[in-house]
DNA sequence: GATTTTTATGCAACATATTGCATAATTCTG
DNA sequence: CAGAATTATGCAATATGTTGCATAAAAATC
């Protein structure tokens, strides 16, 4: 169960509220863990209940916003969690299960779903890119916490970077079986 | 629901049983899949309710092994399917979250987690390159269906490299803020 | 100032995934 | 050939994730 450490984790740089959180999962935070509103606004009323986090009281009592605040407890939950180990991210990628069964069926029409990709990569890549450049201007950060933070956005644009790499392969490929196939009918 | 059309994809190239179908999660499957016995066994009783797969007839009648094939209406259902659109992967990554959450607590035990984690992916890439070795020893395919194989192996194996990469110069960095800490506590 | 959009939270139903346990045939090993 | 390891399947309980809907305050737009 790691959303809850992911929340804590948010909240631990800044108390927030669920909407907070579930923007920040589109934005730098996106790269390595998501949720939808739901799973966040359910799982931090857990751990509201489990006393982990509480609300700050300074709210606007006509309002239904509620700004979270890791407590003791919470601090405690995560420092023994972050000890445990856990087996490298499994992949479950719905493009690569489309290939394989077109390749074992035959036809072409994933190219276009391949080229969608491409493009939904590219602006990824420039979003991480846009973070990048804001957050890290100066070249060596000296402060681990920025250091850590800068090399995890790192890992989320290399990651980009070689998914296009390998579209930009495949598409050209797949559309050189795609002609072959049409002056063989012919 | 993309479990049950892995299933039917990997039916589709061979007959198996639920065990063989999760060894093979294990090996070229699994890197852009994955399942526990559990849930694949869950899904072929499933489909095979829904009419979509079929057991061969020819078993031993006093074994247990149940050996699964794709039936036409599993052919259509896997068919519609390709034709869907699907988001990227989005990833859910344990390693990523402890060591933001790491770097937010403080302290350094997560260097130990690295080196494990660099020594599995090392592990999984020998693994890949091996069977790249073993199935496309020549070039250039010339089929269709072997390309993509190829092209979806060679994908997991810059994965495991660029997470290599990330990791060695991500460990010697963590390792001199460690030093530096040491140093200022004398 | 009425209407639309954005911010903000949540329930309920359903779908999917994980974990622990249980069972039994088959093959390997001493 | 007895015992251990591997092959092989599955139930039940729990945990986690997704989808569709509902609500309402606050801010922006016309």
């Amino acid at each position: 169960m790691s959303l809850a450490h992911v929340l804590l984790t948010s909240l631990l740089e800044k108390p927030s509220t669920g909407f907070d959180l579930a923007r920040r999962f589109d934005r730098s935070m996106g790269f390595f863990w998501n949720a939808t509103h739901q799973q966040i606004y359910r799982e931090l009323n857990g751990m509201l209940k489990k006393g982990w986090i509480s609300t700050l009281e300074e709210q606007a009592a006509n309002s239904r916003k509620k700004t979270y605040q890791v407590e003791q407890l919470g601090r405690i939950q995560l420092a023994s969690w972050i000890e445990q180990q856990s087996e490298p991210a499994q992949l479950r990628d719905d493009l690569m299960v489309r290939l394989r069964a077109e390749a074992q069926l035959g036809g072409n029409n994933i190219l276009p779903e391949l080229e969608r990709h491409l493009k939904l990569h590219k602006e990824k890549l420039s979003l991480y890119q846009t973070i990048h450049e804001k957050d890290f201007k100066n070249n060596e950060p000296t402060n681990r916490v920025l250091f850590i933070h800068k090399m995890i956005l790192e890992l989320g644009i290399i990651k980009e970077i070689e998914w296009i790499r390998w579209l930009e392969q495949m598409i050209p490929q797949l559309k050189k079986f795609e002609q072959t196939n049409e002056i063989g009918e012919k």
